[in-house]
DNA sequence: ATGATAAGTAAACACTCGTTTACTGTAGTG
DNA sequence: CACTACAGTAAACGAGTGTTTACTTATCAT
């Protein structure tokens, strides 16, 4: 069956997101399933097509995820008072969510890692990264931030400036958490952020 | 001469800074630098030697620069005015040149992209993560901001939450300076950030 | 039962790894 | 000049790399 292509693929990315790809040998993938690596190779034809299945789980995965969390569209047509409470409810939720994936998630977190490993001599990496977990939140969320000031529901201030106060936490509170001892409070402190900038950035209702 | 020794520990440290150390093949080095791996045993008695030399190197560069930039004790005695000016102007170029060194100077951003790759299966490494980039600068200005709290200098919040606030796009614009393409607008952007938080924390003087 | 198909082992392949050895210049000193 | 110390080369060492090959099982439909 296909189960063992499945338990290499998440083993051998297991290995990555600690050592990098270079520094993970087929030995020690096979090794650690209890079989040689000749027959690693009845699954895979190579190292490299291991790696490949990952990322391409991997993009398949966020297309899913931003589809599904993407902000519908309904709530535009609501009123302003609604519109508002909705977008700040789900910009939490969403954040919080994402959050989840990328610290709790096995497939999330080691995914991350092995990408942290291969930024600097893998151009797709380095722009997958920049894209899912650095100057693409920012500028997503610059983009929202201000279309939420155009309709009075934040405070105007530059939204760029406003995205990376927003995110930064965010992003740090991750690295944070790859440390054993202090990977607990993350997602508290996380929480407290973000109403705190809410709390902060909204126009005070009547 | 001795000069032969430091061109081997910087061109190991921008190939391990790039491919991370296992991926490093000791030829590699020594091709190059023009010579043959064997000479390259003239100077360093194994590759594991050159890594810590490395580490060494810069846990000596960052005493200096504690040393160097920490923050003043005189300023305490002057008058609150003159501690707050004094204290905010300090922090802001601080971090400033902290940014630049990390971003822009050659030992240190190389050592920095070392360390990241190194993080995940280097305990020592991880523990200096976290102390001079991560957890530590946090905790660091955590206390500085409950001391300017007491003091009257900056308004009343909780002080972990905003030295997450301050601290954490600095960490975020150094990962997206990486990037190629938008790395120029970084010290900018965090030039900003810098001033709208001292400007929003800052006690209204009348 | 028989043949096919898939999954596994063990060994070999050519190559690279970090490290060591024997040897070659070459500069400086008595 | 002879001698020493150093910096370099080329080659070999054993171990480990990713990959391929020949061979062994076990499952399963006909």
């Amino acid at each position: 069956m296909s189960d063992t292509r499945e338990k290499i693929l998440l083993t051998a990315l297991r290995l990555f997101a600690c050592d990098g790809y270079e520094a993970v040998s087929v030995s020690a993938i096979a090794g650690m399933l209890g079989m040689t690596k000749g027959a690693l190779y009845r699954h895979y034809k190579s190292k490299r097509e291991i790696f490949d299945r990952i990322v391409e789980r991997m993009v398949q995965l966020d297309n899913e995820r931003a589809r599904k969390h993407d902000v519908p569209e309904e709530t535009f047509d609501q009123s302003p008072l609604a519109y508002r409470s909705a977008t700040l409810d789900n910009i939490k939720s969403f954040t919080l969510s994402q959050f989840r994936f990328w610290t709790e998630d096995d497939f999330g977190r080691d995914f991350r890692k092995m990408v942290t490993l291969e930024q600097y001599r893998n151009p797709e990496i380095a722009d997958w990264q920049q894209k899912v977990l650095a100057d693409g939140p920012v500028s997503y969320m610059e983009d929202l931030f201000r279309e939420m000031m155009a309709q009075g529901v934040l405070k105007s201030s530059n939204p760029r400036l406003l995205a990376l106060d927003f995110y930064a936490p965010f992003y740090l509170l991750i690295s944070m958490s790859d440390a054993p001892s202090n990977g607990e409070n993350a997602m508290d402190l996380l929480t407290a952020h973000i109403e705190n900038f809410i709390e902060r950035n909204t126009v005070t209702r009547k």
